[in-house]
DNA sequence: CCAAAAGTGTTGAGTATACACCCATGA
DNA sequence: TCATGGGTGTATACTCAACACTTTTGG
């Protein structure tokens, strides 16, 4: 790895003095949006219209900007590319290897966001020649690393199921246990019995059962809502 | 929060197109390294000689340079901080809000380090007023929002040592099961039952026995070494 | 009354915790 | 021989996984 020397190590962290105008890497953030439809696993995509990647899949992010949170320039690119606001993010890890994007040395932060409704999401954008759910399971070549944000990203939400309340931000304000166990049978790719399961998420005491139930063309289902949809920190055990 | 809205968003992925000059978010890393010394948790502080946060202590770290990785930056600045190479690096967490530094917008990628050997730090260094191993106990005032980087740092190793072998880069080659064990105790700071400690320890089958005792005022203890020093995927349970 | 999904307890296995005594050595 | 740290086993509580039948509704 030819590692250039450009700068001089007095004032590198500041980074006021002398050395600022040296070329230095650009900061980017990317976001695995997931959400589930029709009982699948989804995530979102968008086709690059511009760059040595234009064409290629990748998840929607772009470049910081100065005065920004990495919260903020997430949020921001993911309204720009879908419209979408007001949605669970999480930061995931940052990539930085320099031949990540050939066209220059990008820092990429990662998140992975959760949102309950698919359909929220609208494609056209001036940024980007397309947008759309792709299933987990079945995604196109991804542009840059993204493919290995898309691990990164499914390994994480598995592991938030687990130990947290995270499902609540892939569901509906109000829904049926099956539903919630279809969601977790879905992410882990497992089946999950339904006695225990009900027991291990009663347990954690997130859930307040609802007067309501849902009607169907069999035995109505309880309905269930979390008691507190914002704070994500409860982890069982 | 103002957000500037200084460049289009085309081409903001790769960088590269009329941006190119726009005023960017630069990328540093700092690194939390920790190292156990006569019995207590230490971490490896610098004090800034240069910018508007001279005199106050922070962690070893400084920007990026175009063409290396987070990993190699992290690396560079513990060699020139304190002429440290081949440790254990695991990155942490991206910090990005733009008032953490007063003087530039730095995101900063922190990473945790671990050394076995805290006399292998050598304080001279042309960027640095001074270095040295505080207790993590009582830690100085530190610059820019080091001291939360200092709180992840500390809960990343203590879940790290409960779930790998991550333990190994904090001691020497071959150490005893006491050793072992009082470096838990203090990371973890809580005393852990010796006969289950042992019993947990010994189900991982990462240790191997050696011939060798270590002699003392008293009973000789065997010695241990880890099997695989290098490796740390291996999670228990 | 039948089909289909909703709802509910118990048992056994394995894992984690609490706990106390003998051993080997140097001084 | 004594002081000091090294080394070992068992009994109990708890947690997790496996498992099947009854209930409620719409058609």
């Amino acid at each position: 790895m030819a590692v250039e020397t450009l700068n001089h190590p007095l004032s590198a962290e500041t980074g006021v003095g002398r050395d600022a105008q040296v070329a230095r890497p650009k900061v980017a953030v990317d976001t695995v949006l997931f959400a589930i439809e029709r009982g699948r696993l989804k995530c979102y995509l968008v086709q690059l219209g511009a760059g040595a990647a234009a064409g290629k899949w990748a998840f929607p992010g772009g470049l910081v900007r100065v005065g920004e949170t990495l919260d903020e320039a997430a949020r921001r690119e993911l309204y720009d590319a879908a419209r979408l606001s007001n949605l669970y993010l999480e930061q995931l890890f940052s990539f930085g290897d320099p031949s990540r994007d050939p066209g220059a040395h990008v820092v990429s932060v990662a998140y992975m966001g959760l949102i309950d409704d698919a359909g929220a999401a609208s494609s056209g954008s001036r940024k980007y020649a397309a947008g759309q759910w792709f299933e987990v399971a079945a995604l196109p070549a991804l542009a840059y690393d993204h493919s290995v944000m898309a691990e990164y990203a499914l390994r994480r939400l598995k592991s938030r199921l687990e130990y947290t309340n995270i499902a609540c931000n892939l569901l509906p304000p109000t829904f049926t246990f099956a539903e919630l166990e279809d969601l977790y049978a879905t992410v882990l790719e497992r089946p999950l019995d339904r006695r225990n399961f009900r027991r291990r998420i009663m347990a954690m005491g997130l859930l307040k059962r609802l007067a309501e139930k849902r009607r169907g063309p069999h035995r109505p289902a309880a309905l269930y809502a979390f008691r507190h949809r914002g704070v994500q920190v409860i982890e069982m055990l």
